[in-house]
DNA sequence: AGTTGAATAGTACGACCGTTCTTTTTAATT
DNA sequence: AATTAAAAAGAACGGTCGTACTATTCAACT
Protein backbone atom coordinates (compact mmCIF):
# COMPACT_ATOMS: atom_id res chain seq x y z
CA UNK A 1 0.00 0.00 0.00
CA UNK A 2 1.23 3.40 -0.92
CA UNK A 3 1.94 5.70 1.99
CA UNK A 4 -0.66 8.09 0.45
CA UNK A 5 -3.31 5.47 0.55
CA UNK A 6 -1.98 4.60 3.98
CA UNK A 7 -2.19 7.87 5.82
CA UNK A 8 -5.56 8.19 4.23
CA UNK A 9 -7.09 5.44 5.75
CA UNK A 10 -5.34 6.75 8.36
CA UNK A 11 -7.45 9.78 8.20
CA UNK A 12 -10.89 8.17 7.10
CA UNK A 13 -10.44 5.94 10.22
CA UNK A 14 -10.45 8.99 12.23
CA UNK A 15 -12.85 11.18 10.60
CA UNK A 16 -15.46 8.02 10.88
CA UNK A 17 -14.49 8.23 14.47
CA UNK A 18 -15.06 11.87 15.59
CA UNK A 19 -17.87 12.26 12.36
CA UNK A 20 -20.17 9.19 13.86
CA UNK A 21 -20.24 11.36 17.09
CA UNK A 22 -20.78 14.87 15.70
CA UNK A 23 -22.03 14.06 12.81
CA UNK A 24 -20.49 15.26 8.80
CA UNK A 25 -20.47 18.75 8.54
CA UNK A 26 -19.50 19.32 12.30
CA UNK A 27 -16.13 16.91 11.09
CA UNK A 28 -14.01 19.97 10.32
CA UNK A 29 -10.76 19.48 8.81
CA UNK A 30 -8.24 21.38 11.35
CA UNK A 31 -9.85 19.37 14.26
CA UNK A 32 -9.67 16.06 12.22
CA UNK A 33 -5.85 16.81 11.41
CA UNK A 34 -4.84 17.74 15.05
CA UNK A 35 -6.77 14.22 15.80
CA UNK A 36 -4.29 11.83 13.15
CA UNK A 37 -1.09 14.16 14.08
CA UNK A 38 -0.92 16.23 10.67
CA UNK A 39 -1.46 19.96 9.89
CA UNK A 40 -4.39 21.26 7.69
CA UNK A 41 -2.99 21.91 4.28
CA UNK A 42 -1.13 18.11 4.17
CA UNK A 43 -4.43 16.96 5.03
CA UNK A 44 -7.00 18.97 2.91
CA UNK A 45 -4.32 17.70 0.00
CA UNK A 46 -5.69 14.59 0.43
CA UNK A 47 -9.46 15.65 -0.70
CA UNK A 48 -8.99 18.57 -2.34
CA UNK A 49 -12.46 19.50 -0.95
CA UNK A 50 -14.41 19.16 2.28
CA UNK A 51 -17.32 17.72 0.41
CA UNK A 52 -14.99 15.41 -0.88
CA UNK A 53 -13.97 14.38 2.45
CA UNK A 54 -17.23 13.43 3.36
CA UNK A 55 -17.84 11.95 0.41
CA UNK A 56 -14.95 9.61 0.59
CA UNK A 57 -15.78 8.84 4.00
CA UNK A 58 -19.24 7.94 3.11
CA UNK A 59 -17.86 5.67 0.95
CA UNK A 60 -15.59 4.00 3.42
CA UNK A 61 -18.76 3.33 5.59
CA UNK A 62 -20.87 1.80 2.33
CA UNK A 63 -17.43 -0.46 1.77
CA UNK A 64 -17.43 -1.35 5.49
CA UNK A 65 -21.34 -1.58 5.76
CA UNK A 66 -21.34 -3.87 2.08
CA UNK A 67 -18.28 -6.39 4.27
CA UNK A 68 -19.97 -6.50 7.19
CA UNK A 69 -23.96 -7.19 6.62
CA UNK A 70 -24.59 -7.66 3.04
CA UNK A 71 -21.56 -10.40 2.14
CA UNK A 72 -21.90 -12.69 5.08
CA UNK A 73 -25.60 -12.70 4.71
CA UNK A 74 -25.65 -14.12 0.97
CA UNK A 75 -23.62 -17.34 2.74
CA UNK A 76 -26.83 -17.91 4.98
CA UNK A 77 -29.25 -20.02 3.04
CA UNK A 78 -31.56 -18.09 1.32
CA UNK A 79 -35.15 -17.29 3.05
CA UNK A 80 -35.92 -16.50 6.15
CA UNK A 81 -32.81 -17.68 7.87
CA UNK A 82 -30.88 -14.72 5.68
CA UNK A 83 -33.34 -12.51 6.83
CA UNK A 84 -32.24 -13.04 10.43
CA UNK A 85 -28.72 -13.13 9.85
CA UNK A 86 -29.40 -9.26 8.25
CA UNK A 87 -31.25 -8.44 11.07
CA UNK A 88 -28.44 -9.63 13.32
CA UNK A 89 -25.83 -8.41 11.67
CA UNK A 90 -27.76 -5.03 11.47
CA UNK A 91 -28.03 -4.77 14.95
CA UNK A 92 -24.14 -5.61 15.43
CA UNK A 93 -23.15 -3.06 12.88
CA UNK A 94 -25.39 -0.17 14.39
CA UNK A 95 -23.07 -0.71 17.92
CA UNK A 96 -19.94 -1.14 15.80
CA UNK A 97 -16.84 -0.28 17.72
CA UNK A 98 -15.49 2.02 14.67
CA UNK A 99 -18.48 3.86 15.02
CA UNK A 100 -18.95 4.87 18.22
CA UNK A 101 -21.89 7.57 17.61
CA UNK A 102 -23.68 4.43 15.63
CA UNK A 103 -24.23 3.81 11.95
CA UNK A 104 -22.96 6.89 9.89
CA UNK A 105 -25.18 5.98 6.46
CA UNK A 106 -28.60 6.64 9.20
CA UNK A 107 -27.34 9.81 10.76
CA UNK A 108 -25.74 11.58 7.56
CA UNK A 109 -29.15 10.26 6.03
CA UNK A 110 -31.13 12.71 8.50
CA UNK A 111 -28.50 15.13 8.65
CA UNK A 112 -28.34 15.49 4.46
CA UNK A 113 -31.85 14.66 3.92
CA UNK A 114 -33.05 18.77 3.38
CA UNK A 115 -29.10 19.52 1.65
CA UNK A 116 -29.07 19.02 -1.65
CA UNK A 117 -25.88 18.02 -3.30
CA UNK A 118 -23.72 15.21 -4.26
CA UNK A 119 -23.29 14.30 -0.30
CA UNK A 120 -27.72 14.00 -0.26
CA UNK A 121 -27.15 12.21 -3.97
CA UNK A 122 -24.66 9.36 -2.98
CA UNK A 123 -27.07 8.12 0.26
CA UNK A 124 -30.18 8.31 -1.96
CA UNK A 125 -28.15 5.71 -3.73
CA UNK A 126 -27.05 3.94 -1.09
CA UNK A 127 -30.52 3.54 1.13
CA UNK A 128 -32.15 2.85 -2.19
CA UNK A 129 -29.86 0.18 -3.12
CA UNK A 130 -30.31 -0.68 0.69
CA UNK A 131 -33.88 -1.08 0.64
CA UNK A 132 -33.94 -3.12 -2.91
CA UNK A 133 -31.52 -5.69 -1.40
CA UNK A 134 -33.71 -6.11 1.58
CA UNK A 135 -36.97 -6.20 -0.63
CA UNK A 136 -35.39 -8.95 -2.82
CA UNK A 137 -34.50 -10.81 0.05
CA UNK A 138 -38.13 -10.79 1.51
CA UNK A 139 -38.81 -11.90 -2.44
CA UNK A 140 -36.27 -14.93 -2.29
CA UNK A 141 -38.11 -15.97 1.06
CA UNK A 142 -41.17 -15.51 -0.61
CA UNK A 143 -39.79 -18.16 -3.60
CA UNK A 144 -38.81 -20.11 -0.78
CA UNK A 145 -42.31 -20.40 0.83
CA UNK A 146 -41.05 -18.89 3.94
CA UNK A 147 -43.17 -15.98 3.72
CA UNK A 148 -46.87 -15.24 2.59
CA UNK A 149 -46.98 -15.09 -1.30
CA UNK A 150 -49.35 -11.76 -0.88
CA UNK A 151 -46.53 -10.29 1.23
CA UNK A 152 -45.62 -6.84 0.34
CA UNK A 153 -41.59 -6.67 -0.14
CA UNK A 154 -41.50 -3.16 -0.18
CA UNK A 155 -43.10 -2.22 3.01
CA UNK A 156 -41.58 -5.40 4.21
CA UNK A 157 -38.11 -3.27 3.53
CA UNK A 158 -38.86 -0.27 5.06
CA UNK A 159 -40.14 -2.37 8.34
CA UNK A 160 -37.28 -3.90 8.33
CA UNK A 161 -34.88 -0.60 7.87
CA UNK A 162 -37.38 0.55 10.25
CA UNK A 163 -35.51 -1.43 12.93
CA UNK A 164 -32.33 -0.61 12.71
CA UNK A 165 -33.60 2.92 13.10
CA UNK A 166 -35.30 2.77 15.81
CA UNK A 167 -32.30 0.30 17.80
CA UNK A 168 -30.28 3.64 17.14
CA UNK A 169 -32.54 5.66 18.88
CA UNK A 170 -32.81 3.67 21.55
CA UNK A 171 -29.55 2.69 21.89
CA UNK A 172 -27.55 5.77 21.16
CA UNK A 173 -30.36 8.70 22.79
CA UNK A 174 -31.72 6.93 25.43
CA UNK A 175 -28.87 4.43 26.42
CA UNK A 176 -31.17 1.64 26.86
CA UNK A 177 -29.52 -1.43 27.79
CA UNK A 178 -32.47 -3.23 26.35
CA UNK A 179 -32.10 -1.72 22.54
CA UNK A 180 -30.35 -4.73 20.98
CA UNK A 181 -33.22 -7.02 22.46
CA UNK A 182 -35.87 -5.55 21.70
CA UNK A 183 -34.28 -4.98 18.08
CA UNK A 184 -34.04 -8.84 17.67
CA UNK A 185 -37.90 -9.21 18.67
CA UNK A 186 -38.72 -6.71 16.36
CA UNK A 187 -36.86 -8.77 14.04
CA UNK A 188 -38.47 -11.78 14.71
CA UNK A 189 -41.95 -10.24 14.89
CA UNK A 190 -41.23 -8.69 11.47
CA UNK A 191 -40.36 -12.75 10.33
CA UNK A 192 -43.53 -14.24 12.03
CA UNK A 193 -45.80 -11.69 10.62
CA UNK A 194 -44.76 -12.40 7.19
CA UNK A 195 -45.10 -16.06 6.93
CA UNK A 196 -48.16 -17.42 5.19
CA UNK B 1 -47.71 40.22 23.81
CA UNK B 2 -44.77 41.91 24.29
CA UNK B 3 -42.62 43.38 21.79
CA UNK B 4 -40.15 41.10 23.22
CA UNK B 5 -42.33 38.22 22.92
CA UNK B 6 -43.52 39.48 19.85
CA UNK B 7 -40.30 39.04 18.40
CA UNK B 8 -39.15 36.68 19.99
CA UNK B 9 -41.80 34.71 18.38
CA UNK B 10 -40.42 35.77 14.65
CA UNK B 11 -36.96 34.81 15.84
CA UNK B 12 -38.06 31.48 17.07
CA UNK B 13 -40.66 30.53 13.63
CA UNK B 14 -37.82 31.01 11.18
CA UNK B 15 -35.54 29.45 13.61
CA UNK B 16 -37.67 26.20 13.24
CA UNK B 17 -37.97 27.06 9.37
CA UNK B 18 -34.52 26.87 8.80
CA UNK B 19 -33.29 24.74 11.25
CA UNK B 20 -35.34 21.81 10.31
CA UNK B 21 -34.35 21.91 6.81
CA UNK B 22 -30.19 22.41 8.10
CA UNK B 23 -30.47 20.45 11.45
CA UNK B 24 -29.76 22.86 15.23
CA UNK B 25 -25.82 22.92 14.52
CA UNK B 26 -25.99 24.33 11.23
CA UNK B 27 -28.48 26.92 12.44
CA UNK B 28 -26.51 30.56 12.47
CA UNK B 29 -27.30 33.58 15.05
CA UNK B 30 -26.17 34.94 11.49
CA UNK B 31 -28.05 33.64 9.11
CA UNK B 32 -31.39 33.69 11.20
CA UNK B 33 -30.81 37.60 12.17
CA UNK B 34 -30.56 38.40 8.33
CA UNK B 35 -33.55 35.72 7.67
CA UNK B 36 -35.60 37.81 10.23
CA UNK B 37 -34.34 41.53 9.50
CA UNK B 38 -32.25 42.11 12.26
CA UNK B 39 -29.04 42.39 13.42
CA UNK B 40 -26.94 39.48 15.39
CA UNK B 41 -26.38 41.47 18.45
CA UNK B 42 -30.53 42.40 18.81
CA UNK B 43 -31.34 38.44 18.37
CA UNK B 44 -29.13 37.59 20.55
CA UNK B 45 -29.70 39.67 23.60
CA UNK B 46 -33.48 37.70 23.24
CA UNK B 47 -31.43 34.51 23.87
CA UNK B 48 -28.24 35.08 25.58
CA UNK B 49 -26.46 32.42 24.16
CA UNK B 50 -26.55 29.86 21.11
CA UNK B 51 -27.47 26.86 23.34
CA UNK B 52 -30.14 28.39 24.81
CA UNK B 53 -31.42 29.13 21.55
CA UNK B 54 -31.72 25.66 20.65
CA UNK B 55 -32.94 24.75 23.90
CA UNK B 56 -35.67 27.59 23.25
CA UNK B 57 -36.29 26.51 20.07
CA UNK B 58 -36.91 22.76 20.84
CA UNK B 59 -39.50 23.48 23.24
CA UNK B 60 -41.10 25.36 20.93
CA UNK B 61 -41.44 22.19 18.37
CA UNK B 62 -42.27 20.24 21.83
CA UNK B 63 -45.23 22.45 23.07
CA UNK B 64 -46.15 22.79 19.21
CA UNK B 65 -46.09 18.62 19.24
CA UNK B 66 -48.24 18.30 22.38
CA UNK B 67 -51.06 20.68 20.80
CA UNK B 68 -51.10 19.15 17.45
CA UNK B 69 -50.19 15.45 18.57
CA UNK B 70 -50.62 14.67 21.83
CA UNK B 71 -53.95 16.78 22.90
CA UNK B 72 -56.33 15.92 20.05
CA UNK B 73 -55.57 12.41 20.60
CA UNK B 74 -57.03 12.97 24.11
CA UNK B 75 -60.67 13.48 22.17
CA UNK B 76 -60.95 10.30 20.69
CA UNK B 77 -62.32 7.12 22.44
CA UNK B 78 -59.96 5.39 24.23
CA UNK B 79 -57.98 2.25 22.95
CA UNK B 80 -57.63 1.42 19.39
CA UNK B 81 -59.35 4.63 17.88
CA UNK B 82 -56.96 6.80 19.99
CA UNK B 83 -54.18 4.85 18.39
CA UNK B 84 -54.87 5.05 14.75
CA UNK B 85 -55.17 8.87 15.35
CA UNK B 86 -52.31 9.08 17.10
CA UNK B 87 -50.48 7.71 14.02
CA UNK B 88 -52.21 9.74 11.76
CA UNK B 89 -51.25 12.55 13.42
CA UNK B 90 -47.94 12.13 13.60
CA UNK B 91 -47.49 11.49 10.17
CA UNK B 92 -49.23 15.08 9.38
CA UNK B 93 -46.61 15.99 12.06
CA UNK B 94 -43.87 15.19 10.24
CA UNK B 95 -45.18 16.50 7.21
CA UNK B 96 -46.09 20.22 8.94
CA UNK B 97 -45.57 22.89 7.07
CA UNK B 98 -43.66 24.93 9.60
CA UNK B 99 -41.02 22.19 9.88
CA UNK B 100 -40.22 22.12 5.89
CA UNK B 101 -37.80 19.83 6.76
CA UNK B 102 -39.53 17.29 8.82
CA UNK B 103 -40.29 17.06 12.55
CA UNK B 104 -37.06 18.30 14.81
CA UNK B 105 -37.60 16.32 17.39
CA UNK B 106 -36.41 13.44 15.60
CA UNK B 107 -33.80 14.80 14.05
CA UNK B 108 -32.38 16.84 16.63
CA UNK B 109 -32.39 13.54 18.67
CA UNK B 110 -30.09 12.00 16.11
CA UNK B 111 -27.61 15.18 15.88
CA UNK B 112 -27.36 15.61 19.25
CA UNK B 113 -27.42 11.94 20.42
CA UNK B 114 -23.71 11.66 21.06
CA UNK B 115 -23.14 15.08 22.30
CA UNK B 116 -23.56 15.76 26.18
CA UNK B 117 -25.32 18.72 27.35
CA UNK B 118 -28.60 20.51 28.36
CA UNK B 119 -29.70 20.14 24.31
CA UNK B 120 -28.98 16.69 24.63
CA UNK B 121 -31.04 16.39 28.26
CA UNK B 122 -34.05 17.82 27.01
CA UNK B 123 -34.38 15.64 24.12
CA UNK B 124 -34.05 12.79 26.21
CA UNK B 125 -36.86 13.85 28.58
CA UNK B 126 -39.29 14.98 25.60
CA UNK B 127 -38.74 11.41 24.08
CA UNK B 128 -38.95 9.21 26.97
CA UNK B 129 -41.92 10.99 28.00
CA UNK B 130 -43.28 10.57 24.66
CA UNK B 131 -42.33 6.43 24.27
CA UNK B 132 -43.76 6.56 27.56
CA UNK B 133 -47.00 7.86 26.47
CA UNK B 134 -47.48 5.82 23.46
CA UNK B 135 -46.73 2.98 25.84
CA UNK B 136 -49.77 4.12 27.99
CA UNK B 137 -52.12 4.70 25.07
CA UNK B 138 -50.98 0.69 24.56
CA UNK B 139 -52.04 -0.01 27.73
CA UNK B 140 -55.28 1.40 27.40
CA UNK B 141 -56.15 -0.26 25.03
CA UNK B 142 -55.52 -3.80 26.72
CA UNK B 143 -57.72 -2.34 29.26
CA UNK B 144 -60.51 -1.60 26.22
CA UNK B 145 -59.87 -5.20 25.19
CA UNK B 146 -59.20 -3.78 22.03
CA UNK B 147 -55.50 -5.18 22.42
CA UNK B 148 -54.22 -8.66 23.62
CA UNK B 149 -53.56 -8.76 27.22
CA UNK B 150 -50.28 -9.80 26.63
CA UNK B 151 -48.78 -7.12 24.40
CA UNK B 152 -45.90 -5.82 25.31
CA UNK B 153 -46.35 -2.51 25.73
CA UNK B 154 -43.47 -0.80 25.66
CA UNK B 155 -42.25 -2.69 22.29
CA UNK B 156 -45.30 -1.48 20.74
CA UNK B 157 -44.21 1.85 21.95
CA UNK B 158 -40.76 1.27 19.93
CA UNK B 159 -42.47 -0.40 17.09
CA UNK B 160 -45.13 2.92 16.66
CA UNK B 161 -42.08 5.53 17.02
CA UNK B 162 -39.97 3.31 14.38
CA UNK B 163 -43.36 4.41 11.92
CA UNK B 164 -42.56 8.00 12.03
CA UNK B 165 -38.59 7.53 11.80
CA UNK B 166 -39.68 5.44 8.63
CA UNK B 167 -42.20 7.82 7.19
CA UNK B 168 -39.67 10.82 7.72
CA UNK B 169 -36.62 8.55 5.85
CA UNK B 170 -39.32 7.64 2.73
CA UNK B 171 -40.53 11.22 3.07
CA UNK B 172 -37.44 13.11 3.32
CA UNK B 173 -34.14 11.48 2.19
CA UNK B 174 -36.38 9.39 -0.95
CA UNK B 175 -39.08 12.31 -1.24
CA UNK B 176 -40.80 8.77 -1.86
CA UNK B 177 -44.69 9.45 -2.83
CA UNK B 178 -45.91 6.36 -0.94
CA UNK B 179 -44.50 7.50 2.19
CA UNK B 180 -47.41 8.67 4.00
CA UNK B 181 -49.51 5.56 2.56
CA UNK B 182 -46.63 3.48 3.77
CA UNK B 183 -46.60 4.45 7.05
CA UNK B 184 -50.45 4.41 7.44
CA UNK B 185 -50.56 0.69 6.47
CA UNK B 186 -47.67 0.50 9.25
CA UNK B 187 -50.23 1.96 11.86
CA UNK B 188 -52.55 -0.45 10.65
CA UNK B 189 -50.20 -3.32 10.74
CA UNK B 190 -49.02 -2.72 13.98
CA UNK B 191 -52.62 -2.87 15.39
CA UNK B 192 -53.77 -5.76 14.02
CA UNK B 193 -51.07 -7.41 14.98
CA UNK B 194 -51.48 -6.42 18.38
CA UNK B 195 -55.03 -7.30 19.07
CA UNK B 196 -56.15 -10.69 21.04
C1' DA C 1 22.82 7.19 -4.89
C1' DG C 2 20.78 10.67 -7.22
C1' DT C 3 16.84 12.39 -9.24
C1' DT C 4 12.23 13.44 -9.43
C1' DG C 5 7.67 13.65 -8.26
C1' DA C 6 4.57 13.15 -4.53
C1' DA C 7 3.38 14.08 0.24
C1' DT C 8 3.41 17.17 3.87
C1' DA C 9 4.11 21.53 6.28
C1' DG C 10 3.92 26.55 6.64
C1' DT C 11 1.67 30.68 6.11
C1' DA C 12 -1.83 33.52 4.89
C1' DC C 13 -6.51 34.74 3.06
C1' DG C 14 -11.29 36.48 3.61
C1' DA C 15 -15.46 34.89 5.71
C1' DC C 16 -18.13 33.86 9.33
C1' DC C 17 -18.65 32.20 14.04
C1' DG C 18 -20.50 33.30 19.09
C1' DT C 19 -20.11 36.80 22.26
C1' DT C 20 -19.24 41.41 24.60
C1' DC C 21 -19.68 46.23 25.18
C1' DT C 22 -21.46 50.72 24.04
C1' DT C 23 -24.71 53.59 21.81
C1' DT C 24 -29.03 54.56 19.83
C1' DT C 25 -33.76 53.80 19.19
C1' DT C 26 -38.18 52.41 20.65
C1' DA C 27 -41.92 50.91 23.78
C1' DA C 28 -44.14 51.20 28.20
C1' DT C 29 -45.31 53.81 32.18
C1' DT C 30 -46.23 57.94 34.81
C1' DA D 1 -45.57 64.69 27.15
C1' DA D 2 -41.83 63.43 29.87
C1' DT D 3 -39.41 59.79 32.01
C1' DT D 4 -37.57 55.41 32.22
C1' DA D 5 -36.60 50.96 31.08
C1' DA D 6 -36.30 47.68 27.49
C1' DA D 7 -35.07 46.43 22.82
C1' DA D 8 -32.32 46.79 18.98
C1' DA D 9 -28.22 48.25 16.46
C1' DG D 10 -23.28 49.05 15.82
C1' DA D 11 -18.79 47.91 16.17
C1' DA D 12 -15.30 45.04 17.61
C1' DC D 13 -13.11 40.78 19.82
C1' DG D 14 -10.52 36.35 19.32
C1' DG D 15 -11.25 32.12 17.15
C1' DT D 16 -11.99 28.85 13.65
C1' DC D 17 -13.55 27.74 9.21
C1' DG D 18 -12.31 26.05 4.18
C1' DT D 19 -9.09 26.92 0.83
C1' DA D 20 -4.96 28.66 -1.89
C1' DC D 21 -0.14 29.18 -2.58
C1' DT D 22 4.65 28.32 -1.60
C1' DA D 23 8.28 25.90 0.47
C1' DT D 24 10.16 21.83 2.38
C1' DT D 25 10.61 17.06 3.31
C1' DC D 26 10.20 12.47 2.01
C1' DA D 27 9.36 8.16 -0.80
C1' DA D 28 9.78 5.82 -5.13
C1' DC D 29 12.22 4.79 -9.18
C1' DT D 30 16.40 5.06 -12.39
Amino acid sequence: MNKSAQTRKTILDEAILMASKTGLQALTIGKLSAAVGMSKSGLFAHFKSKEQLQLDLLKQVAKFFKEDVITPSMQVPRGEARIRVLGQNLIKWDDSKFMPGGCMLHTSSIEFDDRPGPVRDFLVFNQSYWIDFIAQAASIAMEEGHFSADLDTQLFAFEFHAILQSHHFSSHLLNDPQAKIRAIRMVENLIIHSRK
